[in-house]
DNA sequence: CGAGGTATTGACGGCTCTCAAGTCTGGTGG
DNA sequence: CCACCAGACTTGAGAGCCGTCAATACCTCG
């Protein structure tokens, strides 16, 4: 439930229309969502809602990032996904999430009611077709993804990098918001791998880590071609 | 495109309710879907559609079995999802395919003119619904299937087995639609990989194998035990 | 009966995981 | 400002799993 977190998050304003800067990732329009919504501030790693829960609200990135990740019975953990600013997250067209979702570093999210979105669908073809859009959306991430878990180490976090500096939109700098551990759940690797590769990379010149969270990629071409 | 596969595959009637027999597999009734289409007859092997080609038709599989896929540069292939009959695929929210998909030994699709399937959903909020639906249900089964992939070899073949069981309804015995390869190419793993694990799991009496494609699942604990 | 594709089995090597140390970083308190 | 601490990250050594290459068996169809 969203409320049982109450204490790591608090609600600030309305939406105002401050996160129309935000980019719109998907190249689908979703400020129409943008006035239905309450910001809310997440601390970092907290729960957002949790696999099995009912789907009451739907999320927008306003800054910060989500994960959403599902467990497997020995404890390891698969993220399916990482939401950066614009993106968004928690759309189900059933009433229960089959993922879970954590805030990753301290984020705010517009939160938007899941009954609210649907009465207006009700009456909006328009609304409707944007809810389906944004789910087809998230199968085809999630299936390009699964080409990227069948891959060697050094094309899973080159592929990883790119895809990162392609959505942050930040140039060849990337400001990773998450962990090596998350990278790993989401990579299907180690964090002992993680960091092995990316000193490898940073060998080749293909990459410079300034700092931990802080990549450069400094030869986008090898990181493409790097299949081996 | 369609038609270009003409020496493929010929027409039969137009779809009579026969087919309503089929199960409804992701618990979504689209049986309405049924008196939109026309019956087709793929060869084995017969590619359906292409990736990037204009999203012409929805397929429901009537009998036999269908496999979408995206290639690699190297050349291999990441078999997405087979579709048994009664499922549906090829329906994207997009005017163009982002897999390929071909049919997996010979079989019988309903088609359906995408055209056909959009105008009725631009009365009829129910059809909306639907594709919005069928569309998460696919994401679902994507999701669930990434977590496959990230485990041993062992437990990918035991997961694969259990999912084709529960998905076939045939009990605990599974006649296989596709080659080892397919199998090889849906799981992440190689031929040999597939062989010599199934050989184990006979070993282990957790299955039998009376020929290659028909698989009795003699414990199925076991194969959910399989965490190793 | 022969041929080609499909599946199985074996030997070997490499990639990634595991376990175990070290090192760095950011935040806290003196 | 500095010292310290806990968590995050890096690095190393060894083992195991799976991929590769190669040979053999099987099965279907001409």
């Amino acid at each position: 439930m969203l409320m049982q977190n109450a204490r790591t998050l608090s609600a600030t304003h309305p939406a105002k229309p401050l996160d129309r800067w935000a980019p719109e990732p998907h190249g689908i329009d979703i400020s129409a969502l943008d006035t239905l919504g309450v910001r809310m501030s997440y601390a970092r790693n907290a729960e957002i809602f949790g696999e099995g829960e009912p789907t009451h609200y739907v999320f927008k990135v306003v800054a910060g990032a989500a994960r959403t990740y599902k467990v497997l019975d020995d404890g390891r953990r698969q993220i399916s996904a990482f939401y950066l600013p614009g993106e968004v997250f928690g759309l189900e067209a059933t009433d229960t999430h089959h993922c879970s979702a954590e805030s990753v570093g301290r984020s705010i999210f517009l939160v938007i009611k899941r009954t609210a979105l649907l009465s207006l669908a009700r009456t909006d073809h328009q609304t409707t077709h944007l809810m389906w859009r944004l789910t087809a959306h998230e199968l085809e991430r999630v299936q390009t993804h699964m080409l990227v878990l069948i891959r060697s180490a050094q094309e899973r976090v080159a592929c990883f990098l790119l895809e990162m500096a392609e959505r942050m939109g930040t140039g060849d700098v990337v400001e990773l918001p998450m962990s090596r551990q998350d990278i790993a759940d989401y990579l299907g690797l180690t964090i002992e791998t993680i960091s092995r590769t990316l000193t490898q990379l940073e060998g080749n010149g293909a990459i410079a880590v300034p700092t931990c969270r802080r990549i450069v990629l400094c030869d986008r071409a090898a990181l493409k071609r790097l299949h081996a």
